[in-house]
DNA sequence: CATGAATGAGCTTTCATTCAT
DNA sequence: CATGAATGAAAGCTCATTCAT
């Protein structure tokens, strides 16, 4: 009786892969789509079924967590490097991914509520923590500067990027909105 | 064709006094559920049917600019004020309405694009530059504060709010953002 | 209280005159957007309120006979003429009805089942029986020529019409029908 | 996002089980209510949600499409015949199935203006061409007739299908037109 | 009498989630 | 384990109809 025609059945070993590319196509359909697109959309995106997508991620949330997590991985990367430097290139690439994936800016106001909840909000402070010491140590940077500082200049940042009318008006309003700030930090 | 048992009808009288429920619902459900929220809890919590809120306002954009709308209304009759305390008083304002309306914040980021169609995005300028010289001239504000940078200032209290975690937290962290920006402009 | 402003209330003068432009609009609208289209619209294209609407024609097939009527009257004044000429003018100006007035092959068959409860479908019957002997007398129609034949060419000629793709068809292909016919009755 | 109470879930397999009773419900739904019937109850008449009718029939067309499918391929299998008779049982069937599925006739005309984009409007020309000439050749069907005038003739009986007032006139009606008709086809 | 706002049922459409295969 | 169809609860939106003014 049952002749439903199926994809290939990939068996267990593609389980990571699928993982892999529904975090892809999680973060193209966010970033094209908004955050809150069709999760139906995700899983075809990914070229999987369903299901698939609900074993790997139970809700919207988890599946944002794993794009977060790139991006953390890789921050994280930065900050475990072990010069003076480190910091450095941390705030440069946290400003960046800030103004430029603006996707990641929306998701993370979106599930902010959520991400309460979770020990994302801990991960970012902890990585200032790491690496600013040490760069103020080297001279680098003001002995001024907390990491509760640099978080809040991130997060002004966000505003600036956030209402931003076209995306070719970001960069420079960045750009000024730091000038204001003098020289606490540089992008 | 459909049959339609009806209740009570209070008549075109009730027009005006439907649109102000409607506004005040609109305020309430963006403010408690979100700029997504479902059209048709605003109108129940308006007490009026859907094809009120429909007459009315016929997109989600236009009951939106609605609600912006009695802010503005507030805003610009203290720019009206002659005198050259009315910039501290129109960013006092300005500065409380961002901190303490978060939806308006929420709402301003979700129609930004719309936003554009309209004129809304130049009124507050236009606001900051009628009262800005006056202050300045009587000393209140240093000279080389322009315009631009207030807005600016304003975006990035947005970015503060925006991405606070708890109600609690935010008007802290506007403050220490503030004092970041240095003398650059007092709440 | 009530500051509702009103259009001018012209008095019960205005009541004939209402009633006409709805039927004007209402031939209008049904001929451009369907016998379905809101009523809303017609009484906004009449440019009076919808209970004045309500008032002179309380259903939707009220209005539709309106319509209806203004064409009868027209063939009727057409069959009242004495002369053995009447039935030729009474086919043709049917025919031309027929075919121009699509909307009226439309709302023809759209209120079909509501029209068996009139006496229209008698109308247009009795029209027939009054001219056609006369003409049949003077030679000019056939004497095996029935008033049933003639409703049922109409009718197959309504069928042309109703189904033809574009506008442009409608009139050849009425004639090669009425080919096909042979002489049994001319366009 | 919506808590799901859920009930029952035949699985994939009752996949093409459902399609089959969306287009027999379609049919009835369309042949009692009229083309313009509400959807849901086509879905509601068929036994499965509402996701499910959108999921095989995105459209109302589509819908109406995969109805008129089921009478082609019957239409078709007939002139696949190869016998000289087949034209007279393709010209019987097609005009049983206008006289007897009004809604096949509805149909056609509420969806006339899309159906000019399918390949629907040629098809039937196209079994009428291939089976005429055999019919022709074997001296069943005049010379002179060509598969033009039978398009004609058939929407010549639609029209008295469509404006018939009740169900008992349509046979005596179309007798009577055909034979108005004279040789030209027989039923 | 005319006006036109209010009412709310009803329909379309979309998706999150489940689950038979 | 993967697939993808089924489910059905929301929403959005439209209009026929009523009725206070």
């Amino acid at each position: 009786m049952p002749k439903v025609p199926r994809r290939s059945n990939r068996g267990p070993a593609a389980a990571p892969e699928n993982r892999r590319a529904l975090i892809d196509a999680a973060r193209r359909v966010f970033a094209q789509r908004g955050y809150l697109a069709p999760l139906s959309a995700i899983a075809q995106e990914a070229g999987v079924g369903q299901g698939v997508l609900y074993r790997h991620f139970p809700t919207r949330l988890d599946l944002a967590l794993a794009v977060f997590e790139q991006h953390f991985a890789e921050l994280e990367a930065i900050a475990a490097e072990p010069d003076a430097g480190a910091f450095g290139r941390l705030w440069s690439r946290l400003l960046e991914l800030t103004v430029e994936e603006s996707a990641f800016v929306e998701m993370f106001l979106a599930t902010r509520r959520d991400l309460a909840q979770t020990d994302l909000a801990d991960r970012l402070p902890a990585l200032i923590q790491a690496t600013l010491p040490r760069a103020q140590a080297a001279g680098l940077v003001p002995d001024s500067l907390t990491a509760s500082d640099v978080l809040l200049v991130q997060r002004m940042v966000y505003g600036v990027v956030a209402t931003s009318i076209s995306d070719d008006e970001v960069r420079d309003a960045v750009t000024r909105a730091l000038g204001l700030l003098g020289g606490v930090l540089e992008g």
